[in-house]
DNA sequence: CAATACCAAGCAAGCGCTTGGTTTGTAAAC
DNA sequence: GTTTACAAACCAAGCGCTTGCTTGGTATTG
C-alpha cells in the first residue's frame, strides 16, 4: 500500500479527517500556525483567518481551542501508526525494518506531516493532563512497533545497549532534525539522512 | 576544578548570577516556571509570586518579560560551556573526551541546572529573533567543542557517521532524556546512562 | 424546512507593562 | 553616633490591549 492508499483509507475509516472538507483544512492550518508560531501563540483569529472564517465561527467545528491541538495531535499519530506498520511489513530482517522505522518517522518528521509531528513534541505541555493521558494512551501503540525491533537486534547482538533507553534516545535524535534538517537547501537526502542514523548505530549502509 | 568553583568564578566573573543575590533567584525560580508551564502560560505575576514581590516590581530588574527568559539562557549556556571545557581537559583520548563531554551534558540537562536547560531547547521560539541571533553566537562556542571530539573518534574510523549529524543527533537524543529520565526512582544512574549512550555508537562500557 | 455553516458584535478575564509614591540599605557629614 | 543624602528596591493601583469564548441572528445546502 502506498502512503496516499494508507491516508485514503483512514479517512473512509473516519480516523483522519479528510484535508478538502472544513475541518481537515483547519486542523492542517492549525499544525502549520502551531509549530511556527506555538500554541499559545498563535489565537483563534490567527486560525480563522488562515482558513478565511470568523474566530467566533471556529467554535461551531470545536468546543474549545485545546479540542483543536487534541485533534492534531490524534490524527497525526493515528497516520503515523499506520504509515510505520506499512513500511516494517515491507523490510524482511531486524536491521532492515529498522532502517523502514527510521526512514519512515524521518519522512513524518520533515515531510507532509512534519507540522503536525513537531507540535507533538513541542507543544504537548500544552494540552491538559486530561487530554495528555489520552494521547500518551495512542502513542503506546507505535512505541510498542519499535521495542520489537530493537529487542530482536539486541537478541541478535547487534545492539549494545538497551532497547528502551535507544527507542528513546531515536526519539528525541529524530525529532530534533525538524529544528536543523532541510532537504531542499542540498546535501543530505531523506535516504542519505536516514543511512547516517544508521551508521551512527553502528549498521554501515548497505548500498 | 569542580563543579561549584567553576560556578564560583563565573560569579565573580559577572557571567552568572548569584543565585542567593535577587536577580540570581528570580532566574532561578523563571527557569523552574518556563520548564513547568512554559514561557507563555507563565505571568509576570508568577514569576514576581515566586520570589515574593509585586508583577511591578520585576520591571525594576528587568525591562521585559522576554529580558528575563533571554538572561536564563545566556547564563545557562556561559555556564556549560565552561562545564564542558573542564570536563574534556580531564580526558585524554577521544573516546574518553566524547563520554565526558557526554556525561557533562546528561548532568547538565539533568541536574540542577537542568530547569535552565530544558527552557533553553523548548523555549527557543519564544525570543525574538534579535535574541535569538545573539543566543545562537554563544551556543556556537560549545559546539564547536563536540565537533572537535566527534571529528578526531570520525579520523580514528570508529565513527562510521558524519560528526555533525551525529552532534546534531546527539543534541536531541540527549535533550530529550529531560522528558523520561528520572534518576530518583531507581534503575539507571547517570553514569549507567552515559554507558548506554556510548553503547549506542558503538563504544562498549569501560567498566 | 431543517440542519449545518457561518457572521457581527462584544463580554469578562487576564495579559504585559507603567506610574507615582514609599520603604530600605549604605555611607559620608557632622 | 546621630543626621543627612540618595539610590536601589519595592508597593498599590490600574491602563490599554488581547485573549478565548458566547450570543443572536443570517445565509447555504440537501
Amino acid at each position: 500500500m502506498s502512503q496516499n492508499q494508507i491516508l485514503q483509507s483512514l479517512i473512509a475509516e473516519n480516523l483522519v479527517s479528510d484535508p478538502n472538507g472544513a475541518r481537515g483544512r483547519l486542523l492542517k492550518e492549525a499544525a502549520r500556525l502551531f509549530r511556527e508560531k506555538g500554541y499559545e501563540r498563535t489565537t483563534v483569529r490567527d486560525l480563522a483567518a488562515a482558513v478565511g472564517i470568523q474566530s467566533g465561527s471556529l467554535f461551531h467545528h470545536f468546543r474549545t481551542k485545546e479540542e483543536i491541538l487534541k485533534a492534531v495531535m490524534v490524527e497525526t499519530i493515528g497516520l503515523n501508526t499506520a504509515l510505520m506498520q506499512a513500511a516494517m511489513e515491507a523490510a524482511d530482517t531486524p536491521k532492515d525494518k529498522l532502517r523502514a522505522l527510521v526512514r519512515a518517522e524521518l519522512e513524518s518528521i520533515n515531510g507532509q506531516t512534519g507540522e503536525a509531528m513537531a507540535v507533538l513534541v513541542f507543544e504537548w505541555r500544552s494540552l491538559s493532563a486530561d487530554s495528555q493521558a489520552d494521547v500518551l494512551e495512542l502513542r503506546d501503540i507505535y512505541e510498542a512497533l519499535w521495542l520489537d525491533v530493537l529487542g530482536a537486534l539486541r537478541d541478535q547482538g547487534r545492539l549494545l545497549a538497551e532497547p528502551f533507553v535507544v527507542r528513546r534516545m531515536l526519539t528525541g535524535a529524530l525529532s530534533w532534525t525538524v529544528t536543523w534538517y532541510r532537504p531542499e537547501r542540498g546535501g543530505l537526502t531523506l535516504d542519505g539522512l536516514t543511512d547516517q542514523v544508521m551508521a551512527m548505530l553502528g549498521f554501515p549502509a548497505t548500498s
